[in-house]
DNA sequence: ATGGACCTTCCAGCAGCTGGAAGGTCAAGG
DNA sequence: CCTTGACCTTCCAGCTGCTGGAAGGTCCAT
């Protein structure tokens, strides 16, 4: 299977499967007398868990460590866990620093007139507000 | 004042200061017979004004038309506000899309048991979880 | 005069791709 | 047999928003 159909069977665009390669995430890829990259099912199983933990928000060298696991049999399950935590908390810090953005430009908008006058609370706030 | 008295006293870093300087997003700084860069008040409150918007997460091309706005008397508050409005729903959709990663982690985490052995449901769903 | 704190420019790198140029390969159709 | 077009290759550049570091200049106090 060439690169392209690597790509539509497991979500990863072509272009990300080379760089995954470059960067050491997958293994150089077997090529054919023509130099095309050549993969099998199991590069695509891969890449689809590849593609899902990136989904979850797994950095590129999270995902190296995830792949390691998966690909050892012996592994705890317990480091798996350890890992999915971690990476509950972070996102959980992420989202409360959004939200606390969120909240101060919602008070921000509810005390704009929002019409043709230039009064706005809005600009005075950024400017003034003490950080 | 120098560069280093304006980044204390904005909170804005030197180097991130020449920085915005090099992308335009202010003006280029007056310089002394030396060289360098000299900073007045209105300055660091320009500063201070880009920390905060910068802080709520704009981008640094919406902090450039913020500015604008913000140095335009004769701007419609209308147009501040739909800044912040849509600067909202971003940020929501982000949430919205960190929460859904959260809710999948922790389903996964929930049904691991997180000791020695090898079993581990979060593994075997990133490998088969269709998409 | 010297030391140290400050400043200057420039180049490189972080993450994680993505676009594009220039060119090679391959299979099908005429 | 040759051409066409889809596909592939490498390499370089750029995106966002800084940040680190090197090499060197300035300024002020002692």
């Amino acid at each position: 299977m060439n690169i392209g159909a690597a790509a539509r069977r497991s979500g990863v665009p072509a272009k990300t499967i080379r760089y995954y390669e470059s960067v050491g995430l997958i293994a150089p890829a077997e090529r054919t007398a023509g130099g095309y990259r050549v993969y099998e099912r199991q590069d695509v199983e891969t890449l689809r868990f590849i593609h899902r933990a990136r989904g979850l928000g797994f950095s590129v060298a999270q995902v190296a460590d995830l792949l390691a696991l998966w690909k050892d049999r012996n592994r705890a399950s317990a480091d798996v866990k350890s890992m999915a935590l971690g990476q509950i908390s972070a996102i959980q810090r992420k989202i409360a620093e959004l939200e606390a953005m969120r909240n101060t430009l919602e008070e921000l908008a509810e005390r704009c007139q929002g019409d043709s006058r230039p009064e706005c609370p809005i600009l005075n706030d950024l400017a003034e507000a003490q950080d």
